[in-house]
DNA sequence: TACCAGGGCCTTT
DNA sequence: AAAGGCCATGGT
């Protein structure tokens, strides 16, 4: 692999270069639901069990009270940065669409997020605004995480969904979703749905296995393979990609996305939305 | 193939 | 201030 990046320990904090890479807009293009930003710039997020607080300036990220070891161990996959993104928007500007789209938010990173995790934020996103989502998705994480020293909750384990039960999920006003939730959460704490066999499986047979949960279709079983189980070749067709599927390839998607195409499919999400 | 299932954000009036 | 559209959908 090709690591385009350079990250330094030291005082605690970890500092990173990486080139054409952008933490903040990975973290609040609407891939995750966790992230926020404060007043001052920096953005506060749990992931992995771990709160994390970062900033980005110029073209460096800091990671603060982040040591050499947690950044190897979890912030590193996390922030996807050992994929060769560089080579991977190079071949995407061979399509003019895609061009654009890269050159407006090629800083983009898929981020590797925790399996159940990305599962059941999807769940939580279907027929939802990315507001609401994150609302829910908090009100989750506050009633049934773990509450960390240095801020935040970690994300609910799918034992502790079982045991709230459907009615359990009441306060997290979670709506018609709350029954799928728990089905997801059944289904994966008895073993039925293991990610790990998932993730090693051919796209449609892994896209199957999650659509045997109530509430998961095409679209959520697309989400949670690609932003929890590091399958980028899973292609998410939400409305917006809809529409540019129409607009821009009635054809399909062009051939330099081969393999990738839920990468691609990020970056002209984003475009499209904010164009 | 319609239509329905929470609720609230956001834009428009 | 109120109304209505809309929302990274899936089940029936």
């Amino acid at each position: 692999m090709n690591p385009n990046f350079f990250a330094k320990s030291e005082n605690n904090n970890t500092v990173l270069k990486a080139p054409g890479f952008s933490a903040a807009l990975s973290l609040d293009c609407g891939q995750a639901f966790r992230w926020s930003a404060d007043e001052n710039g920096f953005w506060h997020g749990v992931a992995y069990g771990r709160a994390l607080t970062l900033r980005e300036s110029e073209g460096e990220v800091t990671l603060f009270n982040v040591d050499k070891t947690e950044f190897e161990t979890v912030w590193r996959k996390y922030f996807d940065l050992d994929r060769d993104y560089e080579a991977l928007k190079t071949a995407y500007r061979a399509d003019e669409n895609l061009k654009k789209a890269v050159d407006f938010c090629g800083g983009i990173h898929i981020l590797n997020q925790e399996p159940w995790e990305a599962l059941c934020s999807f769940i939580i996103s279907q027929n939802n605004n990315i507001p609401r989502i994150k609302g829910i998705v908090a009100r989750l994480c506050a009633l049934l995480g773990n509450r960390l020293e240095n801020g935040g909750y970690t994300f609910p384990s799918p034992e502790k969904i079982v045991e709230a039960g459907i009615d359990g999920l009441a306060p997290i006003r979670s709506g018609f979703r709350a029954k799928y939730i728990y089905d997801a959460a059944v289904r994966v704490k008895n073993g039925e749905i293991d990610f790990e066999k998932i993730r090693l499986m051919p796209l449609d047979e892994a896209a199957a296995e999650l659509k045997k949960i109530k509430g998961v279709g095409d679209k959520v079983a697309a989400c949670a393979l690609l932003y929890g189980l590091g399958r980028a070749d899973a292609f998410p067709v939400d409305v917006w990609v809809k529409r540019i599927l129409s607009e821009l390839y009635p054809g399909g998607m062009p051939e330099c996305t081969r393999g990738t195409a839920g990468i691609a499919q990020q970056y002209l999400f984003h475009w499209r939305r904010n164009n």
